[in-house]
DNA sequence: CTGTATCCTTAGGGATACTG
DNA sequence: CAGTATCCCTAAGGATACAG
């Protein structure tokens, strides 16, 4: 999808992310993706926010159109779609990862069953590099 | 503002900063007080993306309500609040820097007007450290 | 199981008038 | 200038039925 003076607000890089992230649900794809070893569409209904179909399909468009989400038919399964970050995708690590230092300074409530917040044991650079050579397994380049 | 089961869909941190900031508007006015030294209600105003008065009333009482911004009379003048970080507001700075950097890297839209790209030439610990310093002038602790 | 399609409701958002 | 209040509309989101 292109980012044109038609469909956007404004040259500025922060706009840009809220012109494709700026929902309640796709950054939940990206993090069911980036740390929960999420890739088909049964995986993310799965998840504790209970996004419904219909947004599902319609977010997972968009990424695709952005190139940052990439699917493919599951060679054991014709009938499955398995679905992956692209590199723009993964570029989002560093995000996600002060995404997650952030609430969990700031946020009491927040507690810590998803494995990722974990990775903040370790410091940031051991952290992406974990998270890399997971990604690295299941994503074509 | 509490996070409580109530009003949350998870205690994902991932879905926390989506309930705070995920919509079209919120972030900008965070990216306007932490970039572009703006603090008032017709500062907001004034920006590209032309969000409208009720809007910014709505989201600035959100801000407050999340301890993210906090708002006090401007001492010469009476009639005017001046809208300043708090230090969770503040903490998002590494977060925002991300986002900067991956717009840059993916955007070939992006173009640099704004000062806080320029920051980026520099590496991340004095990019913090220059806007830090710059926050430091006008926010009460 | 993987989605599409449809129907419906609500919240986000835009325009604008208005008050101190 | 700094907001508040209304009116209105569209898109986001939810529920559910249905098709391959």
């Amino acid at each position: 999808m292109e980012h044109t003076s038609e469909n956007c607000r404004s040259n500025c890089p922060i706009n840009y992310v809220l012109e494709i992230f700026g929902d309640k649900w796709t950054l939940l794809i990206i993090r069911d993706l980036m740390f929960k070893g999420k890739n088909t569409f049964g995986d993310f209904l799965k998840s504790d926010e209970k996004i419904a179909t219909n947004m599902l399909a319609v977010r997972l468009k968009r990424l695709e159109e952005f190139e940052i989400v990439r699917k493919k038919v599951d060679p054991n399964n014709g009938s499955r779609q398995i679905y992956t970050l692209t590199q723009k995708g993964i570029d989002l690590l560093p995000i996600m990862l002060e995404i997650t230092a952030w609430s969990g300074k700031h946020d009491t409530e927040t507690n810590a069953p998803a494995p990722f917040l974990k990775l903040l044991d370790a410091d940031r650079k051991t952290a992406e590099a974990k998270v890399l050579a997971q990604l690295a397994d299941n994503t074509p380049r």
